[in-house]
DNA sequence: AGCGAGCCCTGCGCGC
DNA sequence: TGCGCGCAGGGCTCGC
């Protein structure tokens, strides 16, 4: 579910109240919530309580709590299609789908809970060691430590992050052979870009989803970059994408940027920039929405000789 | 290197 | 009203 915009909604919602905060409890109720914790649910549950929690710091969909008071590691979450972090005053009704529950005590805000809501159990919590970022440079959004969770160590920095190598990406990007679309999904080439973003940034860039990557001109690269930080930026600031309760803030609150999507989930609606209706696509089992006038299929590749 | 398929899951809305 | 099907914001692994 959550791309770049939700889960950066969530971590600035937990950042005050975590922020220096101690765990007091852990409550894991459903053990496969773990899945990228594979020592176990002893092992999460005692190696939490009583440490502190530094900050909330964010690269791409990856969300880390970093731990002080022991050794150099974080609380690691992805919260998949359908994770949700929501922040509980005392236990005012148990969330429908709780899998793991932190209290804590917050500084800022006294008595709190942490509920990790996960309807498809696609996300997972884990404590992951931290481990030095390969260009030195902060780890994500969030904290000035120049570390990441080893199981975030080979995803690449979003286009959002100040130490986002533009040169390197356009490079990277058109070292490759694939289709554009399949690219900006590739969470080691630029992270923090899914399904909705990526048509929406496509369609601002006028590129069909197949554009071959080995083609595309260095400025055609950084105008689809330009459109990819435009829609982030503006998702962000609108709290979000939510087409029902599956994405809310800390608070449960939905965001609204659904209501000024251009392509995703408009297929057979006008083209706000040409009024040709939307088409949507299968890509990858799932699917891919675009114009077809302004995002024209690509000229097939020449046969080589 | 890149790609398709399959896997991990639950629940919603739709058509019949 | 009930049932089956398709669909959903992601990521990882495997075999070709």
């Amino acid at each position: 579910m959550p791309e770049l915009p939700e889960v950066e909604v969530v971590r600035a919602g937990l950042e005050p109240v975590v922020a220096g905060a101690r765990v007091l409890g852990v409550e894991v109720i459903e053990p496969r919530s773990l899945k990228r914790h594979p020592r176990g649910v002893a092992d999460f549950e005692e190696r939490l309580a009583g440490r502190r929690i530094r900050a909330a710091v964010r690269r791409g969909k990856f969300l880390w709590l970093p731990l002080e008071d022991g050794p150099d590691e974080a609380v690691l979450a992805h919260l998949g299609m359908s994770g949700q972090l929501l922040l509980r005053t005392e236990d005012a009704g148990v969330d429908r789908q709780l899998r793991v529950r932190l209290v804590l005590e917050s500084p800022a805000f006294g008595p709190i809970t942490v509920a990790f809501v996960d309807q498809r159990i696609f996300g997972s919590l884990a404590i992951d060691p931290l481990v030095p970022t390969l260009d030195g440079a902060p780890g994500g959004r969030g904290d000035d430590d120049a570390l990441v969770p080893a199981q975030v160590a080979h995803i690449a920095r979003d286009p959002l992050d100040p130490a986002f190598d533009e040169r390197e990406f356009v490079r990277r990007l058109r070292a490759r052979r694939t289709g554009i679309k399949r690219a900006l999904l590739d969470q080691t080439l630029i992270s923090g870009i899914g399904n909705i973003y990526a048509d929406e940034a496509l369609w601002g860039a006028r590129l069909h989803f197949d554009a071959p990557t080995d083609r595309l001109s260095r400025a055609a690269v950084l105008t689809l970059l330009a459109e990819l930080r435009l829609v982030l930026e503006r998702a962000l600031a609108d709290g979000g994408t939510s087409f029902d309760a599956q994405y809310v803030n800390v608070n449960g609150a939905s965001g609204y940027f659904g209501q000024r999507l251009s392509v995703y989930g408009r297929a057979g609606k006008p083209c706000p920039r040409c009024g040709a209706p939307i088409v949507r696509e299968p890509f990858m089992n799932r699917s891919s929405h675009r114009c077809p006038v302004c995002q024209r299929p690509p000229r097939r590749r020449a046969a080589t000789a």
